[in-house]
DNA sequence: AGCTTTCTGATTGTCATTTTCAATTTCTTC
DNA sequence: GAAGAAATTGAAAATGACAATCAGAAAGCT
């Protein structure tokens, strides 16, 4: 089930609109480049889109969210980010804290023992968020 | 070194000058539960000092931030929250997302899987963020 | 004690995000 | 297709945590 299949099961099932904007928003949200804000987005639309405005993109970027397709990012500077998330594949970010490069990587086994801990306090996780910070390749070479 | 000697010496090294309001702050930290934010411990100082204002407590909270006597945790609630750290033991978070209950684990595997996908990357890890949310014990058997 | 520097605390500023609200659009039901 | 109820939009204002400002107060060196 892609995306867009997703979104619009959402919509109908909470009675909610299909409106021309909300169509605009997730197009250009699926073609963007990951790891985006919600200005960045916004820009970007405005040259083809001039008459969307910012809290509606800022409230489409959020149902995406909560319908399952986007996953939000927080790293901690204080602009929240977006990114298209696909249900079978989960990542995590190495995040330069000098250029901002963002990498992701995968790791099954810390997933698996992100499980056993929660097992031993008896917690059932939601979700997580995992973020190593400091200097890329480049950064670390420079300094 | 205890708390109290590095944050002196770290004041001493920098030309920082010693307040009866940093003095006050920092016992009020070093006995406080875990977890706070900055407005909590304001509010908690109020009934002995109702003289030191909210920014005083901001500024010394990020003054021990910087001398590596508190750590910033991020839930991301829109508060910023600190504890005391302690140097030689590190820690991560399980957050409740229901109610609110913060449990600390270490799991040194993690630990070391991080640095490997670092390596991998040729990344120099600064720091990182690792939390789980999701449902305690009991929020669970009640949901 | 005098003097320079830092600190304090009330207030104001900042900035991303969220809310408001009147006008518009969607979508069901005749 | 038109009418009406409900949701949406976009501009603007509100919110809220955090950071900066600044005049008066305190610290600490000589």
């Amino acid at each position: 089930m892609d995306h867009v299949t997703i979104f619009n099961d959402y919509v109908r099932r909470k009675g909610l609109k299909n409106t021309s904007q909300r169509l605009t928003i997730l197009e250009a949200f699926l073609g963007s480049k990951l790891h985006f804000s919600t200005e960045d987005l916004y820009f970007r639309l405005r040259k083809d889109h001039p008459k969307i405005g910012y809290a509606t993109v800022h409230r489409t970027l959020k149902l995406f969210a909560e319908c399952g397709i986007a996953s939000e990012l927080d790293f901690g500077d204080g602009q929240t980010r977006f990114e298209p998330l696909n249900a079978d594949q989960h990542h995590d970010h190495l995040v330069c804290t000098n250029c901002g490069l963002i990498i992701e990587f995968t790791e099954l086994q810390i997933e698996k023992l992100q499980e056993q801990v929660a097992a031993q306090y008896d917690f059932k996780i939601e979700r997580h968020r995992h973020e190593l910070y400091g200097l890329c390749s480049k950064c670390a070479k420079l300094s």
